[in-house]
DNA sequence: AAGTCGGGGCT
DNA sequence: AGCCCAGACTT
């Protein structure tokens, strides 16, 4: 069977068993492929997106380990979500599986909608999570298409055009890697086809110095026919870092500081942070400077002055204010720089 | 269709 | 200093 694309031929049957006799020798093995428990499958796909196999395991062991089931992470608290994932990033992905969770308890018996459409009506689930769990849990022949396979397939295919970035001329939901996927994904075991592709994207045909030689697919491939493999798919034009300057104050009161939690539609919303203004802190005493920590948001370079003074008096704790030892920093769900903040105030030059 | 959301590891 | 990463959601 072949299936013009683009231009490019590429032959079904010839890659499917090629790819597999190669998945069933070299796939890895990862913690969440122990299983076809849905529950797991889609923790780890949220844990996954925009984020590497390597750093997600140690978050999948310690969240399964305190939320076994979704009934457990229904029933928790958001903090202590947020807390497990603290340092991953895109914490709305922990809210949203929160929230998934009980909708699924609530509304759903606790089961797992079987389909792909059923499942991408939870929140966080967008295309590639909800056809990746109805292939991988529940053996759907859905296609997906993410960092990896996405890759694969526009190598197969010769694409040459940019796959994201600027959209072109094309409609988001019919480039050509999505196509590929759509006629390749069999109806027999298509999860492990699924991760069979997501495999080769990330162990052979890599960003950087593909190796070809050791490809199953190398005799199907366009990209590599052409010689084109290090231009394709091709880079999406940068975009430019906006450098920005903040100003965060550590108020310490006695052995404690004053934490506030980020409010609806500020970066980091739901987790802990010390009180910050952009630019420098205007009108106010100065106190003793600490330090600058430096770190970037998409496109934003932020660096932000770091200070600390003495108070005489401390205001009311309310919902989003609080003032913790120290040492109690440890159980709040923080940002990355306020967990960094955090750090310096054990250091003596937080002494003021 | 474009903009926004993080953060770590590697080169 | 830049590149890359098992994307989703809002406007």
């Amino acid at each position: 069977m072949k299936t013009r694309l683009q231009g490019a031929a590429v032959e079904v049957d010839r890659i499917r068993s090629r790819l597999l006799a190669w998945y069933a020798r070299t796939a890895r093995d990862l913690p969440w492929r122990r299983s076809k428990n849905p529950y797991r499958v889609w923790v780890s796909e949220i844990m996954l997106q925009q984020t590497q196999v390597d750093r997600v395991k140690e978050y999948f062991a310690r969240f399964l380990a305190a939320f076994p089931d979704v009934e457990s992470l229904a029933a928790a608290r958001e903090d202590s979500v947020l807390r497990l994932w603290e340092g991953l990033g895109y914490y709305r992905r922990a809210r949203q599986l929160h929230a998934a969770a009980r909708a699924l308890v609530a509304e759903h018996g606790g089961r797992f909608p079987r389909t792909a459409e059923g499942l991408r009506a939870l929140p966080g689930i967008g295309r590639y999570t909800a056809n990746a769990i109805a292939s991988i849990a529940f053996d759907a022949a859905e296609p997906i298409v993410e960092a990896n396979s996405r890759r694969v397939l526009a190598r197969l295919a010769g694409y040459g055009r940019p796959l994201d970035g600027p959209a072109g001329d094309e409609p988001a939901g019919d480039l050509p890697d999505r196509l590929v996927a759509r006629r390749l994904v069999p109806r027999t075991a298509p999860g492990r086809f699924n991760q069979a592709l997501m495999d080769l994207g990330a162990i052979v045909c890599t960003p950087a110095r593909p190796r070809c030689s050791a490809c199953p697919l190398a005799g199907c491939c366009a990209a590599l026919r052409a010689r084109r493999v290090d231009a394709i798919p091709a880079k999406a034009v940068p975009r430019t870092v906006k450098k920005i300057r903040e100003t965060a104050v550590v108020l310490r009161h006695g052995d404690r500081v004053l934490v506030e939690r980020r409010g609806p539609g500020a970066w980091w919303e739901g987790l802990w942070d010390f009180p910050c203004a952009v630019g420098g802190a205007r009108g106010q005493p100065q106190g003793k400077k600490l330090g600058v920590v430096r770190y970037t948001v998409t496109q934003h370079a932020v660096a932000r002055t770091v200070r600390v003074r003495r108070v005489v008096r401390r205001g009311a704790a309310t919902v989003a204010r609080r003032w913790v030892t120290v040492a109690g920093l440890a159980d709040l769900a923080m940002t990355a720089p306020g967990r960094r903040i955090a750090r310096l105030l054990k250091k003596p030059a937080a002494i003021c």
